[in-house]
DNA sequence: GGCCAGGTGTTCG
DNA sequence: CGAACACATGGC
């Protein structure tokens, strides 16, 4: 039923689950963690160093879940690349993001989420993620590692999203961005904003073509850049970045100059700064 | 119970 | 043009 296969740069499944760009992802209580992207879901649990055992066959694995991981990137060799600076802050940062991925999500969903993510603590965000999944995407059945079912409410389409019952979707707890849930389902369904197609735009051209939406500014649409179309140049720069970016660049955002990489650093600085103090 | 959260749109000086 | 302010809720 499952597959082993080996994993040999950087992969820590619990960094990646605790880097606040997933929402839905999570550990069970066999050990194993569960992702879920569009209509598939993956079961993935840690056998030995570099080892893991997967729900899925080789096949779905290769062609989707190891873009899905943004497996055929070198971030070993980034963190090397990276670390050749004398920046002391971003050493420490990338050491303690080591095993961090940009995970390649899917863009409708990066894009409802992080709307969502607008002055909400990351565990409201995902209530907030879980509560429009029960109540307007499908339902499937899942066969984990252990061989029992689950049954996993997909992410809603566009459509299901503009067919919302109002009340039903304020139950979702989305307070003052339901307008810009609306809004961003209308402009995709509706097709006045190709998320498909923008896939071949340019960075610039896709984070402007997002911008247009409501409540889309330029913490989002960086979001959904990155962690949606894997635009790694692209680095959001939220309350945390900010107060990095104060606190050791007195005030001038370095990020810049990491050109395609940018967004990657953005990631380990996001994360070390999260657990820092604890 | 008060404070703050992976910001953005609007308004005001 | 930048600064200040309002915004709905949930989690701790």
């Amino acid at each position: 039923m499952s597959e082993i296969i080996r994993i040999t740069d950087d992969f820590d499944l619990e960094k990646i689950i605790d880097c606040g760009q997933c929402f839905r992802a999570k550990f069970l209580e066999d050990g194993s963690c569960r992702f879920i992207s569009g209509e598939k879901i993956l079961y993935i649990r840690t056998v030995d160093e570099c080892e893991y055992e997967i729900s899925c066959d080789f096949r779905e694995w290769k062609d989707f879940w190891e873009n899905y991981f943004d497996l055929k990137r070198d971030y070993a060799s980034i963190r090397n690349h990276l670390g050749d600076g004398d920046d002391e802050f971003i050493e420490s940062a990338i050491k303690s993001g080591r095993g961090l991925r940009i995970l390649h999500q899917d863009e409708w969903e990066m894009l409802i989420t992080f709307i969502i993510s607008q002055r909400k603590s990351i565990p409201a965000i995902a209530t907030s993620v879980e509560a429009l999944c029960t109540n307007f995407g499908g339902r499937i059945s899942a066969m984990t590692l252990r061989g029992t079912r689950e049954e996993i409410y997909t992410f809603p389409s566009a459509e299901a999203l503009v067919g919302a019952d109002g009340d039903v979707l304020a139950g979702c707890g989305l307070g003052y961005r339901l307008p810009y849930i609306r809004d961003a389902a209308n402009k995709v369904h509706y097709k006045e904003i190709d998320l498909e197609a923008l896939k071949n735009a340019d960075d610039e051209n896709l984070f402007n073509e997002l911008m247009k939406i409501r409540g889309v500014g330029k913490k989002v649409a960086n979001c959904v850049c990155l962690f949606g179309y894997n635009r790694c140049g692209r680095a959001p720069v939220d309350v945390w970045i900010e107060r990095a970016i104060n606190e050791e660049w007195s005030g001038v955002n370095r990020l810049e100059d990491f050109g395609p990489d940018a967004g990657i650093v953005q990631q380990y600085i996001f994360y070390f700064e999260k657990h820092k103090n604890i």
